[in-house]
DNA sequence: CCCTGATTCGC
DNA sequence: GCGAATCAGG
């Protein structure tokens, strides 16, 4: 592989947007995250702030080479400029994805969020949960036909959740999704995954059925 | 251990 | 110019 414009620009965007090398890399593919430093340095933009990168690269951005945890601020509003118009999707999601249920988290988990009205419509304190015309609701696999062993030791797992952002999930860090995605109560359970799943243990009991109960569905 | 970027140096 | 190997760190 060579460094074409393309790659190059590519290099160049996702490098300012705070994006690490390996990341790159392995977005261009071909190429090594040494090869990327090496390139990112003769290009000579080593320093994600300084002005050297072509077009817009100005970001106030909190670009940092560790992401800081966001899932505590309670005043999101503006603060990811550099997002919006890129996707930023580095790749599509051939999952498996045995449609989590996010929704049916732990509900004492925590409450971050008190922005309690004194009065007024209490029809807006229920944001959205399951009657959102959007699309979410991910497919809700019964949830009573997981084990409840499995289900068990996932709710109990989901408390030692790193909760990590997305920013910082690997190839070995647990996918699985906990809180509501709609919210700033977001986050990624990020434990150990088990080698070749995406998701941890105690998500893979949930996640990957052996496929069963309704065997016998005639039709 | 996982990961990060920085630097060197033979190609 | 390129990038693997290495270094230095979290």
């Amino acid at each position: 592989m060579s460094w074409t414009e393309e790659r190059v620009e590519l290099l160049k965007r996702m490098w300012s947007e705070g994006q690490s090398a390996s990341q790159i890399a392995k977005e261009l593919g071909g190429v090594t995250r040494n090869a990327v430093i090496g390139k990112v340095h003769r290009l000579g933009l080593s320093n994600r702030g300084t002005g050297a990168a072509a077009g817009a690269a100005e970001e106030a951005a909190p670009a940092e080479a560790e992401p800081a945890p966001v899932a505590a601020d309670p005043a999101p509003a503006a603060a990811e400029p550099a997002a919006p118009a890129e996707p930023a999707e580095t790749e599509a999601a051939p999952e498996p994805a045995p449609a989590p249920e996010p929704a049916a988290v732990d509900p004492m988990e925590d409450e971050a969020a008190e922005d309690e009205e004194a009065d007024a419509e209490s029809a807006e304190a229920a944001p959205a949960r399951k009657p959102v015309p959007g699309q979410p609701m991910p497919p809700q696999p019964s949830t009573n036909e997981i084990s409840p062993e499995a289900l068990a030791k996932v709710s109990e797992v989901e408390k030692k959740a790193r909760k990590i952002t997305l920013m910082e999930l690997t190839e070995r860090t647990c996918k699985w999704p906990l809180g509501d995605p709609a919210t700033e109560d977001f986050w990624f359970c990020g434990l150990p995954v088990q080698p070749g799943k995406p998701y941890c243990e105690a998500h893979v009991g949930v996640a990957f059925q052996p496929m069963s109960s309704r065997r016998d569905r005639k039709r």
